[in-house]
Order: structure tokens, then C-alpha cells, then sequence
DNA sequence: TCTGGGGTCCTGTTGCGA
DNA sequence: TCTGTCGCAACAGGACCC
């Protein structure tokens, strides 16, 4: 299989361009510091000078993606604002905009279905290509058909992408970074040594900050580094999985294929509070949320045709460690009501004494809401396992 | 100084029935 | 009847990604 990976560059306002911007925080925080602005105007032809400063925001909140120019500072993805405001107080700041943002990914994503109709969707802003059968797609090693993808994207929309051309998905991914923004890369099998093998072991998609530190601590800091470990070595210091997997990806081989559809696995909705509230003294405040996310989570399901049977909840305390608890009903529902019953049961299982700064509710083990499970009589009930934090629950707080 | 929201997947533990 | 063990499903947590 040949692989392209693409990833269009959404950050678009031409007045903005070689500035330092972010784009996150809050949307209502950031709404509210361009509330002043321009009537009816578009971000597009907002000037300069009207958008707040990263200095003037103040507020929970973290970064979405940043300019490249802004990505000079030092910030980048998922940085608090207070921390970047101290790298980069001039940067301007703006609101994220999902629905304009999704747009925009569905012109894209159609574009390219139209020219290689075997496409795996990966967010966004990202997507996977099996160009193998697409006429033409083999020349100049697939470098005609990136540069007309290309152009048919910035000609439709304005927007900027990154290709990726390998033999796989894991190379191809990893390409598409060596020449950003716009560029197109190619790499072959023969270029894995002068090309992957120097990178940082985090270049990987897959390895995160986690095992990038453990990896670190054995010494190991390129890709390279771990090829030149026995693959024996790396199931016995990281599993038997990883660590087959990570021989696997530092040889460059990788053999999944293009996914060209998927089902969701489970939905959910969650809120980070604009200050910490507390199960007891803001029990009010924290059930209204709660009632509104699972109406929330109901109304998504529903939208999206699905039902589901594993309900659950999770908290995020001021500490900023996290609980959850599901629980798996007989049976698949989308009501608001059903999920709110289960999710305050799941509630009183969970330790509820210190202040929580995020709740969220989830519905999983999804089927279409007209497959014949979704319908089925409803299934023994589950094994009821005794909870064992049940002691914790402080009576029926929601 | 802090750290969003929406997901997926994996791992370890535990309880249950065969 | 008692006990061990094995596999499965459910659950909790965590890593990771966009």
C-alpha cells in the first residue's frame, strides 16, 4: 500500500498572517473580549489591531494551535494561557470556532474523496489517503497527485495542507511534518535510516510524554535508538505489546490499513466550571450541569442515530486527578433521563469531598438506533459488582 | 501559572460461571 | 462437595491524539 498523509493548515486570516496568534481559551472568555468589535464582521476582516493581546486574557483556558510565529515563543497545543501569556504577552488571542472550523474540514475531506475515494478520516484537520488505485497516483512517486490535491484545496478554500507520501500510514504521518506548512514529502523504504532513524522517539504518533520519559531514562532518544534495540529488550522493559509495537515502528514497518469508515465508540460531554465548586456547598450549581450534560449527551445521540448501554461519569478534582465510574444498563437507550438516572447512580460511587474543577458524562457501547441489537429484549442484568469505594459515596448529593 | 473537550485504545483487576 | 483455574465481561484508570 502507499499512503498519503494530509493536514490542512487551518489558522487563515490573511491580515494575521506572520503574526504571532493563538487561537483557544474559553469561547466565552475570548467572545467576550471581542464583543466590541465591528458588527456583523468575520474574523477575516477584523483589523489587527481590534483583537485582544494573550496579555489581557485572564481566565482558565488552554491553547488550541498557535501560528508558527507564535510557536517561536515557545507555546504550542494545549499550554495554559497564563503560561504562554508570560512567553508571548503581545500574541493576539482568538475564539475557537468549531462550527466554522468543521466547515471548512468537510470541504476538504470532500475534495479529496473526490479525487482518491479510499480516505480515513483522523480529526479535523487530518486525514489518511490509499492512493494505490487512484489513476495517475503513481507519478513522480505520487507528487502529482499531492500537488493537485493542493491546489484544489487552496483554490476552493484558501487553506494551506501538508502531504505526507510513504509506503505506510506510520511514515506517511511522520512525513508530512518534515515540510510544513504547505510542503509535500516523500520518503521511501530506503530512506528510513537518513530519514526516520534521527528523529526524536516523540515524532512518533503514538508515544507520548510518558513513554518518551521512560524511553529517556533508558538512553533511548531517536528513533534509531530503538531499532537498535532487541525487540526481546523492549517487550521485557515495556510489555509485551508496546513493545512489539515499538520494534515494529522504529524498522518503519506498520501494516493497518486505510480505515474508510468507523463507528463511534461512545459519546460524551464534559465542562471544566469557570471556578472549582464543591459536591456540598454548590449542589445546586453542580446539578443543574450535570442534568444539562446528560440532556446534552442525550441530544447528540440522538442527532447521530445511536443508543447506548454503558453509562458513566467522570470528575476531575482540584487536584486535577480524575475518577470515573460507568455502569452498564439492560437496556441501549438515548433518553436524558434514563442516562441522568444511571449517571447519579455511578455519582454516589465516587469519593465527593474535595472541590471539583470538571464534570463530564459519557455514553459508550453505541450501536445505530436502528440495528437489530439496538431493539432486542433487553439483555440479564449485568453482574451488580460491589463497588468498592462505595463506602465513599456521601449519600445523594445530585 | 497552570493545565479544554471530545474521542480511542490498552492494561490491570475483579467477579462470575463453567 | 470442595477447590483450583481459566476465560470472559465489566470496570477503573491512564496514555495518547486532534
Amino acid at each position: 500500500m502507499d499512503a498519503f498523509y494530509a493536514s490542512v493548515e487551518l489558522l487563515r486570516y490573511p491580515q494575521l498572517k506572520g503574526l504571532p496568534v493563538v487561537i483557544g481559551g474559553g469561547r466565552r472568555k475570548v467572545d467576550e473580549a471581542i464583543r466590541d468589535l465591528p458588527e456583523g464582521s468575520t474574523l477575516a476582516d477584523i483589523p489587527v489591531d481590534a483583537f485582544p493581546r494573550l496579555k489581557d486574557y485572564v481566565g482558565r483556558g488552554v491553547i488550541t494551535t498557535a501560528t508558527y510565529p507564535a510557536r517561536q515563543f515557545g507555546i504550542g497545543s494545549a499550554m495554559g494561557l497564563m503560561k504562554a501569556a508570560k512567553l508571548c504577552p503581545q500574541a493576539l488571542i482568538l475564539p475557537v470556532d468549531f462550527d466554522e472550523y468543521r466547515k471548512y474540514s468537510r470541504q476538504f475531506k470532500q475534495i479529496i474523496l473526490d479525487i482518491a475515494p479510499v480516505m480515513q478520516d483522523r480529526g479535523v484537520d487530518e486525514v489518511y489517503i490509499d492512493f494505490t488505485d487512484v489513476p495517475g497516483g503513481q507519478r513522480e512517486g505520487g507528487r502529482v497527485l499531492a500537488r493537485l490535491i493542493q491546489k484544489t484545496i487552496f483554490d476552493a478554500t484558501g487553506l494551506t495542507c501538508s502531504i505526507g507520501v510513504a509506503p505506510n500510514k506510520l511514515i506517511a504521518k511522520m512525513a508530512s511534518e518534515f515540510d510544513k506548512p504547505n510542503g509535500i514529502s516523500i520518503v521511501h523504504e530506503g530512506d528510513l535510516q537518513t530519514r526516520i532513524w534521527p528523529l526524536p522517539v516523540r515524532k512518533v504518533n503514538g508515544i507520548g510524554p510518558k513513554a518518551d520519559e521512560k524511553l529517556q531514562r533508558f538512553g533511548l532518544r531517536t528513533v534509531g535508538d530503538i531499532a537498535a534495540k532487541e525487540r526481546d529488550w523492549l517487550i521485557a522493559n515495556f510489555g509485551k505489546a508496546t513493545g512489539a509495537w515499538m520494534h515494529e515502528v522504529s524498522w518503519g514497518r506498520d501494516d493497518r490499513p486505510v480505515e474508510t469508515e468507523s463507528e463511534p465508540v461512545s459519546m460524551s460531554r464534559e465542562t471544566t466550571f469557570e471556578r472549582n465548586l464543591h459536591a456540598v456547598r454548590d449542589r445546586a450549581e453542580l446539578g443543574a450541569i450535570f442534568t444539562h450534560l446528560c440532556e446534552k449527551v442525550a441530544e447528540d445521540l440522538q442527532r447521530k442515530g445511536y443508543v447506548g448501554k454503558t453509562i458513566g461519569i467522570k470528575l476531575r478534582y482540584d487536584d486535577f486527578k480524575i475518577a470515573t465510574r460507568d455502569q452498564t444498563i439492560a437496556r441501549f437507550t438515548a433518553d436524558g433521563k434514563a442516562i441522568r438516572q444511571t449517571a447519579g447512580q455511578c455519582l454516589k460511587r465516587v469519593p465527593l469531598e474535595r472541590p471539583l474543577r470538571l464534570i463530564g458524562v459519557r455514553v459508550g457501547a453505541l450501536v445505530r438506533v436502528d440495528s437489530p441489537e439496538a431493539t432486542s429484549p433487553a439483555t440479564s442484568p449485568t453482574r451488580a459488582r460491589t463497588a468498592p469505594d462505595a463506602a465513599a459515596a456521601t449519600a445523594s448529593l445530585f
